[in-house]
DNA sequence: CGCTCTCTTGATAGACTTCAATGTTAGTGG
DNA sequence: CCACTAACATTGAAGTCTATCAAGAGAGCG
């Protein structure tokens, strides 16, 4: 998984390969909305996620919390841990999810005897960071029903990329507050604004599965231009 | 400059330090409201601050302006050129600058062979990312009372770390446009929330001098806790 | 079946924006 | 030294978006 989602951004030798496929790894299921490691830990290891969604957040006074990435398969979503020991954030998991934990000595050792490797894990850090400045402009500057539909496509142009969605239709596994929680939005603001989505025949939103009605039409509401993905030509 | 930065998160060598010494780098004055790169752009080198004060942006539709970051001597804005060779935003002097480029080509070569720089290099877009992180906060879930006075909090730490600030005291050169569009805010808003600051005793701010009067009530109303700019023992 | 969690809807309030006008400041050239 | 200009800051009034409070309806689960 973890070969296939880096050999996407990049050709890999085989050495490389190697070196990663033999990488110390201990896979663990997790139940839905479980911490793997909470802001303040210093963690002695990365996670890899294999299957499911994990978020990561904080939560702040007054019960308020902010939701900042969301994540799915291929994703390493403590990626920073490796550098910054103590944790500034809480991770979780969304669904169900198994992930995989690696050492960050065995990552360390890696990308020091790999440059090329450690060239791209921090660009996936960078991406990370261009996620978050684009979700910056969602809560600054655009309207919240931009601000949802601009997220549904990026989710989808996420999961498309590493084969989870098609058709514009996947499993959105996050509830109404998450939404909110992630968008600087309240729950019923959050509500209403899917309603005026599927009322202007946008989407679909049933059983947890979302569908996009109409691509073109949301991409424009929303602004959505998937360059900051960096997935090169698959972007389109 | 550099190494200075650099060498006051971690620890280099004699044999780093040189190679850093040595790094190509073509010194220029810039004046105000220059832009260095912009969206679409595919930088050959990296910026590193000298003197003044440059932010990170994106104009959107309807002549509306998101500011991602605010930088300072001793930064490198666009370091994530390094790796996402085309960019998704643009970087920009605020102040009159002066400004270092230094070539990709050098930046790479001395990664590659310095494991050790690399990492301190990819940490500083990891607290970059951060800071995002903070800003989402701000524009999420707290109010726009709270969040300038995070920002004033926090570019008073990040001042105060490199030695361009004292006593709680330092030069603004932003207007109160520019904190709006760094925090989502109209900019008529941000003049009443300054005013209120002012009111309350909290802040000073005239000629472009920010004083805060009240550190550690400014801290506790905008929840501030710096430990999210990993800086290490000066934080407190 | 009852429990809990999530979704949905209405009513009301508050935060923030927009529009428009006026005041302030610093710089420029006569 | 003063008129003139261009930014920037400040203020008021009106309007919009979103939050909060509250309550009921579904849906999944033991």
């Amino acid at each position: 998984m973890l070969i296939r989602k880096l050999g996407s951004i990049a050709r890999l030798s085989d050495e490389e390969q190697q070196a990663i496929a033999c990488l110390p790894i201990a896979v663990r299921p997790l139940p839905a909305a479980q911490d793997i490691v909470r802001e303040g830990d210093r963690p002695s290891q990365c996670c890899l996620i294999l299957d499911g969604w994990v978020c990561r957040y904080q939560l702040l006074g007054e019960g308020k919390r902010q939701i900042f990435s969301f994540h799915i398969p291929g994703d390493i979503p403590d990626l920073q841990s490796l550098h910054l020991p103590v944790m500034d954030h809480s991770v979780s998991t969304v669904t169900k999810a198994t992930v995989g934990f690696i050492p960050h000595e065995a990552m360390l050792e890696l990308t020091a005897t790999y440059p090329g490797i450690a060239a791209i894990l921090w660009r996936d850090t960078l991406v990370d960071g261009a996620i978050f400045r684009e979700w910056m402009v969602g809560m600054g500057r655009r309207t919240a029903t931009q601000a949802i539909a601009h997220l549904f496509c990026e989710m989808y142009a996420k999961l498309e990329a590493v084969g989870l969605a098609t058709n514009h239709r996947y499993k959105l596994p996050v509830t109404q507050a998450d939404l909110g929680d992630a968008l600087g939005l309240s729950n019923v603001h959050v509500n209403r604004v899917l309603r005026e989505l599927r009322e202007r025949n946008l989407i679909t939103l049933q059983g947890g599965w979302l569908e996009i009605l109409n691509w073109a039409e949301l991409t424009k509401l929303s602004e959505f231009d998937p360059m900051y993905l960096h997935m090169g030509r698959r972007a389109a």
